[in-house]
Order: structure tokens, then sequence, then C-alpha cells
RNA sequence: GGGGUGGUAGUUCAGUUGGUUAGAACGCCUGCCUGUCACGCAGGAGGUCGCGAGUUCGAGUCUCGUCCAUCCCGCCA
């Protein structure tokens, strides 16, 4: 089964010689004397041409099936030159078929394979027969290009020192994190491993073994819900290195990034980075992860409203809250549709509506406006800047869900104004940013005590470790996320590398009971007291990384197969019942409802 | 757990205030066709209208429930 080319190689130089070519029919066209098929394999397409005077081969011919498996000998022959076909690479030549084996006939497809009228097929249909799916040239095309990424990647490190360590899948549950996927023992009845959420104390075990620099394409599971950018189970880049800092941890991934779009999208990215510090984040883009590709900052009014008449506004700011505001410039036109639009994103962050001051033909129309002093009116008019044609909207509640309010609405509002072609952000535009100085923890108010603002290995900021006790929430983290373009592409510390600091966290600040902390991180604790280097480290959401790499609007395009929304593989049919045999082997007895048949 | 959108032929869709035999395009089948490359031409087959119940003389259409897909909130240390 030897052939000769790729279906995407034969040019006019070709011509006279003796080929062969396996691949996929793509298309037969008969014209009862003359056949054509387009050949397709996974570098091209070449016209094969079937002869009624070669007989028994033409007959076979007629029998072909769209996407049927064949192996075509024959000679290459240079086309007329008004039979040509530009938009091939291989369209100066065709095969004529001398002889053929169909190694396999396809049956009539589920959907059309056709890029334009594949993408909208259903996606539940696509996924049910994902290897055809995946057999469309585009598609295939995503997954050489995860694959480039990855190369790319491996290469960065390899050459810089790193040594790629396969941590365990099996691991502990550690139930203070993410939902975690459990897989009963069946050795140790009534026990239970959790699928590994990350390596985390995996990786920071190898810097105390001496690994210095380690790095994973890590496969990681988490049993939350899903979204569009979210699957149970991902891939990380999982990097961790000791002897660092954060200064060193910035450069290692700009480099490695730039390297990355250099190889994939021949796209030269600068660096450094630009680097924002949390609270400038959420106070300027309401969000720890600010698409900084367009405005309509956030603009804080506290001040002015402190006194105000209009007691919604001053109510909130005299216990405590804030007054925040954005103008979408040039929105005023916004339909009725879309304002209702906004104010239901409002409501679902908590908003009890969404305040808003319209500026048409030099007048202000609001239904607040009635409310608004002169004074107040002016403040406005020159802090956001209000000119005819805008539209400012407000957020009176508390920081946090003031700025994740106007942080949602700023960025609907932007779709809006792309719709419209106010604003227009470049496909090949990447905004990459560090934001830094992250909380070390927040106060969580139904647990009523201080939580990991990330994860309790996060090393404080060395001037704040004085405040560890008298106040935790002053204390920073040496915490840094990778963020592109308004998404988290991942994030990382240096780590706590002193078992007194560590065993503070655990139990003065978080308030782990002993036990817990001994039966969870017991044998950290105890490894670190055995020669802990300073180490850091961060993790890269790798199937995020491609899906902006392909600018495509899902990570399931770019996972060779992915699950859907409630978690199932549709092709293969998982998740699915098992046998009571399977159960008893486990120790594992479901409910009344639930028992296999 | 909550909210939005969608589910009609193999596929993508249309289907009027509830009313005769549920349509179109592509695909599929049959026949014709010697230069096409989305070949063309003629004919044909193909439907539990996601599933279940209800309202009605009558339901693809209205109501309720349910399943699936998808987007979002919660969640994702």
């Amino acid at each position: 089964m030897k052939r000769t080319n790729t279906c995407n190689e034969l040019t006019s130089k070709d011509a006279g010689k003796e080929v062969t070519l396996i691949g996929w029919v793509k298309s037969v066209r008969d014209h009862g004397g003359i056949l054509f098929v387009d050949l397709r394999d996974r570098d091209g397409i070449t016209q094969i041409v079937f002869h009624p005077e070669n007989a028994a081969v033409y007959e076979k011919a007629q029998k072909l099936k769209d996407e049927s498996v064949i192996q075509v000998s024959g000679t290459v022959r240079l086309r007329d030159e008004d039979t040509k076909n530009k938009n091939l690479n291989t369209g100066e030549i065709e095969v004529e078929c001398s002889d053929m084996v169909i190694h396999n006939i396809c049956d009539v497809l589920p959907f059309p394979l056709e890029d334009e009228r594949a993408d909208k097929v259903n996606e539940d249909l696509r996924l049910q027969y994902r290897y055809l799916d995946l057999r469309r040239p585009r598609n295939l095309n995503l997954l050489r290009t995860r694959h480039k990424a990855a190369t790319s990647i491996r290469d960065y490190l390899n050459s810089n020192g790193f040594i790629e360590v396969e941590t365990p899948i099996l691991f502990k549950s550690t139930p203070e994190g993410a939902r975690e996927f459990l897989v009963p023992s069946r050795l140790n009845a009534g026990t239970f491993y959790a699928l590994t959420q990350s390596p985390q104390q995996y990786k920071q075990m190898l810097m105390v073994s001496g690994i210095e620099r380690y790095y994973q394409m890590a496969k990681c599971f988490r049993d939350e819900d899903l979204r569009a950018d979210r699957q149970p189970e991902f891939t990380q880049v999982d990097i961790e290195l000791s002897f660092v800092e954060r200064e060193d941890m910035y450069a290692l991934i700009e480099n490695m990034l730039k390297k990355i779009w250099k190889d994939v999208l021949d796209i030269d990215i600068p660096t450094p980075f630009k680097r924002m510090h949390y609270e400038e984040a959420m106070n300027r883009y309401g969000v720890d992860k600010p698409d900084t590709r367009f405005g309509i900052e956030l603009c804080d009014l506290t001040d002015v409203f402190k006194a105000s008449a209009f007691k919604v506004f001053s109510g909130v700011v005299a216990n405590g809250g804030v007054i925040k505001a954005i103008n979408a410039k040039g929105l005023s036109d916004i339909t009725q549709g879309e304002l209702k639009g906004l104010e239901d994103v409002a409501r679902t962050l908590g908003a009890k509506g969404l305040a808003f001051i319209k500026a048409e033909n030099g007048a202000w129309k609001s239904p607040i406006l009635k409310f608004l002093s002169e004074e107040e009116q002016k403040a406005l008019k020159q802090r956001l800047n209000i000119e005819d044609g805008d539209i400012v909207f407000f957020a009176a509640t508390d920081w946090e869900h003031a700025c994740a309010i106007l942080g949602r609405v700023r960025l609907e509002c932007c779709k809006l104004l792309q719709n419209r072609g106010k604003i227009n952000i470049p496909a090949d535009q990447f905004n990459f940013l560090w934001v830094i100085e992250f909380p070390l923890m927040i106060f969580d108010e139904e647990q009523g005590r201080y939580v990991s603002a990330h994860h309790p290995f996060t090393a404080p900021v060395e001037e704040d470790v004085q405040y560890l006790d008298s106040d935790p929430k002053r204390v920073r983290g040496q915490h840094y996320d990778i963020v592109l373009n308004g998404t988290e592409l991942g994030g990382g510390s240096i780590r706590i590398h002193q078992p007194e600091v560590q065993e503070k966290v655990f139990r003065d600040v978080l308030k782990i009971p002993e036990d817990v902390i001994q039966s969870r991180f017991g044998y950290m604790l105890k490894a670190f007291k055995y020669g802990a280097p300073p180490h850091g480290g961060i993790a890269l959401g790798f199937d995020r990384l491609v899906t902006i790499l392909t600018n495509r609007p899902s990570i399931r395009d770019i996972i060779a197969f992915p699950k859907t929304q409630k978690g199932q593989d549709l092709m293969a049919q998982s998740p699915s019942p098992v046998t009571e045999k399977q159960l008893k082997d486990l120790h594992i007895k479901l409910d009344e409802d639930e028992a296999v048949k």
C-alpha cells in the first residue's frame, strides 16, 4: 500500500510520472463518458480522471460514493490550458487512473462536510460523528495548530533547562478547591482517589526533590458546570521552578508566549508585557482580567454624590458603598431591547436596575435627571466627558458589585458598539497583560472566615507578612495572572517554602483545624522541613491559548473529542451505567431509583 | 440550582388568527450526458413535526410537564 505522493504535491513538473495516491473521495462528477474524482488527503486535493477505455476501472468508479477511501494508480497528465483549476495547488495536472483499489465505500453521510454548510449543522450531531466533523480540513488544521503550539512550548522549555515530569492523575481529594471527580478504590474499600484538579502539590514536591525546573502538559479534571471556555478535562502548561522571583517568571513566560505567537501565527508580540495592579484593574475595567483593547473605563463618582439630594445614591455612599459609572461613547441610539438586555445583565449580578443618562440633540434624557443638582450634572459632564451621542450607565452599591456590574455592562456595550461599527478591534491585536498584587485572602461572609484568593501555597508579599495576624485582607500575595484580550490565560505565584509560614497560614489565618491540616497537608509541611528551596510557578490553560490562537468561539473546537455541557461524550456515549458486579467490586451501592437493571 | 435561545425530511430552514394531502433548497435513488471541478438535465423516494399529557370538532401552531443541545449567572481554592 505504498503511496508515492500526497494529494497536495503534484505539479506540471511531474507530468508523465506513474504515481499512487490514497485518500478520501471528496466529490464524484460523472459525465457519462468521462468521470472525475477529487481525491483528498490531509494535505490537499488532486483530481483523478477515469476514461471508459479502461472499462474495468471506469465501471468501478461509477460505484464510488463521497468520502469513500480509495487507492489510485495512474499517470500524471498535464491539463489543457482551459481546464486548469487555479484554486487547487495541484490544479495544473490530473492523474489518469489505470488501477484503483476501493478500501472502503462510505455510507450516506449524516451531514454535509463542506465548511460553509457543516458549520451550520447542530453541534450535537457533529459531536456524535466527531470523526467526520474532524475530517473537514479546517478542523483537522485546528488540531495541527494545537500540535504546533504544544511543540513550540516544549521546544522552548526544553531549551531552557526544564524537565518534563509526569505526575499522578489519581490523587487524593482536596475538597477546598474545585469539585472533583472521585474514583473509588477497589483495594481499599470505602476510600476514594480524586482526579487531579492540577498537579500543584506534586510539582511543589518536585521542587523539594531538587528538579529545579519542571514542566508538564498536564491533564487536569474539574467537575464543575461547563461553559464555552471550560471542559471537565483540560490541559494545562504546568511550570514550576526553584530559585525564582516574580521578575524571573514574567520574563520566562513573556518569552515563551512570544515564541508561540511567532511559531504559530508568525506574529511578533512586543515584550515586556504591561502590568496592572489588581485594584487598578477592578477600578478601571471592573474585572481582574481586563480587555484593554478598547476604552469605556469605569469612573468613580462616590465623592460627587456623597451629599446628594438623590437618596438612592447618597444612601449607598452613607452605607460604605460606591457610585461608579461608564460612558459608552456613541451608544445613545441604543434600542429599547438592547437597553433591557443590559439591565438584565446588571440584574443577574445583583443590581436592582441600571440607571442611565442619554445625551441626545444637545439635551440629557434620563429617569434620574430630575434628582440631580446642577453641580452634580456639571461634575458628571466633566468627569465622564459626556458629549452628544453618549450614554452613561451607573452602578450604586458596594465596591465589588459595582465593579462587577459595570465590568460586564462595559463588555456588552463594546459588543453593541462593534455591531454599529463604532469600535473596531483588529483580529490580530493581542493585548497581553500581567495582573499583579492580588490580595492574599478574601473574607468569605458565608463561612465567616478568610479564604485564599487563589490557593493557600501562595507566598505573601514580604513587607506585608507583618499584617498576617492583625489585618489579613491588607496582605498582598506574590501572585500573577497572565491575561490576554479579556481572557485569563493562566496564573501562578511564588510559593511559601518555609514550613512555619505555611503552617501559620493554614492554622492562624485560614483557621483550618489542626487534624485537617495534618491529614491534607501534613506531608507537605514535613517535606518543607527537609531543605525546601524557594520556588514558584505558573499554569497556563493550553486549550484556551489554542482557542485564541485559532480565533475560534469555543474551546470544544480545538479539543479532539470534547464533552457537551452535561459532560457527555456523544460519540462514545459516556458516562454510562455499569454492572452490579463492577459496583460490588468497588464496594458501592446506588440509590434505589438510580440502581442498574 | 437559576435565566435566555433552539429542537419540523439525511442536512439547513419556511410553515399565516389553530383548519384540506406539512413545503423549499441541498443531499439521496433512477435514467441521460466525453472536460467537469458546488458539473448539468429529467424523474422519484423520503416526515412518530424531540417526547408525554392537556385544551379543542380539529394542534407543527395554544397550555403544562419533560428530555436534549447551546449561551449566561451561581460555581471554577
